[in-house]
DNA sequence: TGCCCGGGTGTTTTT
DNA sequence: CACCCGGGCA
């Protein structure tokens, strides 16, 4: 079979080189992916070693699908030899092999944002620095920049052209805060997301030999979306394309969004002088938008100064004009947004996974929840608090964390008293002074109090001792025990399964449901390797840090109308797109009017949001808005006068229509409790669940007896099987045909007797 | 040591 | 508006 057969000339010229440096500059819809995954495919089927191929991906997501395609073209035997994945979690990797040459253990954690933070809180603190200038995000992301720049604490602190700008804002001790920080994370064999790239620079710097490894390991290097690489990848890269230079970077300058985490356009022009014989190749041709799209995403994007010229165009029909909505306030945005989507799916049939909702912030996202939720079309949010940020969940993983890795000292500090057991902030507090003083871990300090002067008295003592020697006990069980047994068992016996199930408040329901999701979770895990191979807790924390939400997709997540940041929504691609919140100060963000550079970014991403559209792209803006709980006014985004007015159709928005709407709506929420009686899965983010809080009155309540029919607004109809409980706390157990059986608190669930 | 209340503060975007 | 944190009190 030849694998180049499906693209066109372009692609096939970008795919069919083996050897030798190319860089493919890819217009938004161009195929980008797909020459990505036919070129593998055409090295493996040319002979090349799957073993010898590296190809690194912007997000986890990526990498399974490409994986995927790849696999149905060469078969599984093949793909699966090959390196594929985040630039962090291929380097977690190599990091955790060779981890004696950075003097780090194996099992090292890797440190979520969170936990960074916390450490820097913690340094602030003890310090005895003004912690409203020592914010922890702000010197998170000194620290974070530092270090993409590959600038270790020592010279951090000797770059004078740092450390003046450090003086001149008022925070001359960061420098400072970056060593202790520094220390504390490898005593606490830790590291941070940046420290995965850090630290695979220093390793293939320092060890010529582990550099010659890998570089003869990985003969072959694809990069995608290389535009948003950062210093230190692009270096990691370099690195080890040295010997045989067989690296295909694909990027498009146009769609770098992330210089705010450092990622470098520059990267692309040292690539020509990195490879001064490299081949060049361009993808201009838009396979996925109409015409009006493409040339209003052309339009924009012309606005910017700084770019590679290149002419994007398509073969596709006209499509209709972009259109553009006002409303009059936030929630009416909502409801607008929401109304026009549903009536596409009537009118022209769109399944709800047709539609995608970008908005610029995460904030933005609640009215659009509500409105969807009132018409009772399905939705997901993707983003926001992801589900292993959850402070259950991380409570629950703390105690994993902690027992694969003892010197873990967030994770200690996290669970050693929750559920409580007596051991206090005091106690806690002693004990790291004498950590500090001694440079050993709060684990050590812990387990041979005498040995570092840390005095405490005897009924503490029997509390601390039979923490660790519990903790003791799992650790020497991590990596011998089936993962999901010993999860099971740490969540029950810490009591941690207890406190949540006891309580009974929705939020508290759902919470001990995302613990029994996350060990569902572990025991899939357990499942999904060749049948006798016993994989362990360690094994499925190796990397849980860099999982996120995508990685979590759920079959009944598959026909739900998308919700996410623009950012979020890289790379993917829905026939109706809404861009929503297009206000000067919201998109452009009022953080990017300082700059013309950030303004440009900016604009890319419009760009980004733009060229996602297949069919329908929709702009919208409303004149007021919620924020902070004063109500703001807005004006129309710039980026709306920028569009050349050709491709626009501006929406008359007038009451008239806003009325029609409104009757529709009960005529809407008949015809879709008939049409998907299928249930409408509950909300993942706790917060949602708070906002409705109108509780039902108390005849309504005692009125439902058991055996009695009654209609629900989600789940349809049903019969209560069981009631427990006082009022107002009155649990119901109600069977649903179209649901099956549900618990449902009574003031909460409004139920209509039949 | 634990709980409750009040004030202060914050929203870009993410591996 | 919501959340987080710290102070004060039991």
């Amino acid at each position: 079979m030849n694998v180049l057969k499906e693209l066109n000339e372009a692609q096939v010229a970008a795919a069919k080189v083996i050897e030798g440096p190319i860089m493919v500059i890819a217009g938004a819809g161009s195929g980008k992916t797909k020459v990505l995954t036919h070129r593998i495919a055409h090295l493996i089927e040319n002979g090349i070693d799957p073993f010898n191929i590296l190809s690194l991906t912007f997000t986890n997501k990526a990498a399974q699908e490409m994986k995927g395609r790849i696999s149905s073209m060469v078969g599984e035997d093949l793909s699966r030899n090959i390196w594929m994945g985040t630039f962090h979690s291929i380097f977690a990797r190599i990091l955790r092999i060779e981890h004696e040459k950075i003097g780090y253990p194996s099992n090292f954690t890797i440190y979520d944002t969170q936990d960074s933070k916390s450490v820097i809180k913690a340094i602030v603190k003890e310090k005895n620095l003004d912690d409203k200038l020592y914010k922890p995000s702000i010197v998170y992301n000194r620290i974070s920049a530092a270090k993409n720049s590959l600038i270790d604490p020592e010279s951090y602190q000797n770059n004078i052209e740092i450390t003046s700008t450090d003086k001149a804002t008022g925070r001359p001790e960061i420098g400072d805060i970056y060593m202790s920080y520094h220390q504390r994370c490898f005593r606490a064999s830790a590291m941070d997301f940046d420290d995965l790239l850090f630290k695979t620079n220093v390793l293939l710097k320092q060890n010529p030999e582990v550099l010659y490894k890998y570089q003869d390991k990985f003969k072959y290097i694809l990069v995608d979306e290389y535009q948003d690489t950062n210093h230190a990848q692009y270096l990691i890269v370099k690195a080890l394309a040295a010997r045989f230079e067989n690296i295909c970077v694909v990027g498009d300058d146009a769609q770098s969004i992330y210089s705010f985490r450092g990622a470098n356009i520059q990267n692309i022009l040292n690539f020509r002088r990195d490879y001064p014989d490299y081949q060049l190749f361009k993808l201009e041709q838009n396979y996925r938008s109409t015409k009006n799209i493409v040339e209003a995403a052309n339009s924009i994007i012309r606005v910017n100064k700084e770019q590679i010229k290149k002419s994007v165009w398509t073969a596709n029909n006209e499509g209709s004009k972009i259109k553009v909505f006002k409303s009059y306030s936030d929630n009416e945005e909502g409801k607008t947004i929401s109304n026009d989507i549903f009536e596409k799916t009537q009118n022209e049939k769109f399944a709800f996974n047709e539609f995608a909702i970008l908005y610029r912030t995460n904030a933005q996202s609640r009215s659009f929840e509500e409105a969807l939720r009132k018409l009772n079309l399905p939705y997901k949010i993707y983003g926001g608090l992801s589900f292993y940020q959850r402070k259950e969940i991380k409570d629950l993983l703390a105690y994993f964390r902690l027992s694969a890795n003892l010197n873990d000292e967030e994770s200690l500090k996290r669970s050693i008293n929750y559920p409580r057991r007596g051991i206090g902030q005091t106690t806690i507090n002693k004990a790291l002074v004498c950590a500090n003083q001694h440079e050993t871990s709060l684990w050590n300090v812990l387990c041979d109090p005498q040995r570092f002067e840390f005095l405490i008295n005897s009924g503490t003592k029997s509390k601390l001792d039979l923490f660790t020697s519990t903790i003791l006990n799992y650790n020497s069980r991590i990596d011998k025990t089936n993962a999901y047994e010993l999860a099971h068992e740490i969540a029950k016996n810490t009591g941690l399964l207890k406190e949540l199930s006891s309580d009974r408040t929705p939020e508290g329901i759902v919470r001990f449901e995302n613990i029994q999701e996350l060990l569902n979770g572990i025991q899939e895990f357990t499942k999904q390797t060749e049948e006798s191979k016993l994989i362990t807790l360690a094994d499925f924390l190796v990397d849980v840090a860099l999982l996120t939400d995508a990685d979590n997709e759920k079959e009944d997540d598959r026909n739900k109308v998308s919700l996410m940041t623009i950012h979020a929504a890289k790379g993917l691609e829905f026939p109706n797109v809404y861009i929503v919140g297009m206000e000067e100060d919201l998109f452009p963000s009022q953080m990017s009017k300082n700059s013309r550079n950030e303004l440009e970014e900016e604009r890319r991403l419009f760009y980004v949001a733009l060229t996602r559209a297949k069919v329908n792209a929709c702009l919208s803006y409303a004149i007021s808005r919620f924020k902070w709980g004063n109500l703001i006014q807005c004006e129309p985004s710039r980026f709306l006068e920028e569009i050349d007015p050709a491709y626009l159709d501006y929406k008359k928005y007038t009451k008239k229509t806003f009325s029609n709407i409104h009757k529709k709506k009960t005529n809407v929420d008949n015809v879709l409790r008939n049409k998907f009686s299928k249930p409408l899965p509950h909300l993942k983010k706790v917060q949602n669940i708070k906002q409705t809080t109108s509780y039902n009155n108390k005849e309504e309540i005692l009125k439902i007896n058991v055996g009695d029919d009654v209609l629900h607004d989600r789940f349809g109809k049903g019969k209560v099987i069981e009631l427990n409980g006082e009022f107002p706390n009155t649990k119901a157990t109600v069977f649903f045909p179209s649901a099956g059986q549900k618990q449902l608190l009574l003031k909460f669930a409004k139920l209509q007797l039949i």
